[in-house]
DNA sequence: AGAATAGTGTCTCTGAGACAATATCAA
DNA sequence: TTGATATTGTCTCAGAGACACTATTCT
């Protein structure tokens, strides 16, 4: 016996996901095909199928849509949205659970299936589009999600190839925080935690002195944290 | 037209209810009395109704089982639990929006319609009861939530009433963290910290020498922030 | 040589923690 | 007075930040 007015919804994964080009810190957004809202720029997402969890929705639709091999990724839970008047597009009310990817070296995006067009975009640009639902909501709050999240976790070896120098790192920092970090004592900081970042030993040359290069550590979080 | 395999979900909210009793960590549990796991111990909480967010059921339903009156407590979004055979007792899947609450001097629980007997159950004592569905997870997550939010936010407050003293918030914290703390240490951090309470001017007296009342004051964040 | 980037030394300041000392009440 | 709790003082240590300095490459 079903109590009448309990609510029957349909439920989407979407996905807040973020990369460093050329040092800015880019979202990547869909255009979409769909009938709802088709034509409007949205988070790369999807419903859930029978049998399938929030989070492997999640990642199936970051493979079709964006183009990002399942297991490149670390998805992490961003939130749940699910006021009645979010989505009136669908026929059924339609409640979203919002991951946060973070991808390093963002293989070209790719038009999918159920996708239009994916392509990555400054976070301060998309900020002005307007994007479908409220997806501008979760994209801003992804956003202040992964710039605590860098402060007391190694989340921000994820953006990085797995070979990456100190600089590389700093970098990642100052696009996600957007300020300027003194590279002395960010050196210090960061090869003086346990776990963190391990050297390899071998260098990397560029311009100047030839840099060493590291790996991430096994450590998940920064004990002290680092400041923003 | 609807896509074959998408999921069609029933949408919970479950809350972790956090007190404070006899200075010792206490969660809200119910005794279930609608037929899924009937008679099992159980988290409060409650299907989503038409025209309804997730935030709203857990209020109503922390009202309807708890008694603890709309308004009287914080309520935060933990996470969304949505494994597709997290609840094989109902015949749709359901998929469980949870939230902690954090509640001040408990007004008895109330056996409310939907819920056969609520009562509080000290943490440590739940953890080894085996609870429906993945509330176990539910309810160590939200533990492990409250602890990790004490360092940073003014959270602690919530669980006093709206007069206190500085050993009282000390009290909140040893009780949560399980750990001793120094009172000569922690006076001078949250008194030192702007924001964080505000002195009333009155006093309470008790055993020995009197102490000054404080209320919550309007910081939301502590920096830096309390160690654990 | 000069520019550029990597990495180290050093000083200062802030805040946490240990713990002694003082204050103010009840019994 | 004694015991209990509140509050302040003081010392030490760790870590963040400013910034001078050294190291190693390319052009």
């Amino acid at each position: 016996m079903t109590t009448p007015d309990r609510l029957v919804a349909w439920v989407a994964a979407d996905i807040v996901a973020l990369t460093l080009r050329d040092g800015v810190l880019q979202v990547a957004l869909v255009k979409r095909k769909a009938p709802a809202a088709r034509g409007q720029w949205a988070l790369p997402g999807g419903f859930l199928l029978e049998e399938e969890s929030a989070e492997q929705a999640a990642a199936r639709e970051l493979a079709e849509e964006v183009g990002l091999g399942i297991g490149a990724v670390r998805l992490e839970q961003l939130g749940t949205y699910s006021a009645p008047k979010r989505d009136l597009e669908h026929s059924r009310r339609v409640i979203s659970v919002a991951y946060l990817a973070l991808a390093a070296n963002l293989p070209e995006t790719v038009a999918g299936t159920d996708a239009g067009e994916a392509s990555w975009v400054p976070v301060e640009q998309a900020a002005t589009r307007r994007l479908a639902f409220d997806h501008q909501t979760i994209l801003t709050d992804g956003v202040e999600r992964a710039r605590a999240k860098l402060e007391y976790s190694t989340l921000a070896t994820s953006f990085l190839d797995s070979e990456f120098t100190i600089s590389e790192l700093r970098a990642v920092y100052e696009a996600v925080w957007g300020v300027r970090l003194d590279p002395a004592n960010f050196h210090r900081k960061v090869s003086g935690t346990p776990g963190f970042i391990e050297p390899t030993g071998e260098m990397r040359r560029g311009r100047g002195r030839p840099a060493a290069l590291f790996t991430a550590g096994s450590a998940q979080s920064l004990n002290p944290p680092l400041t923003r």
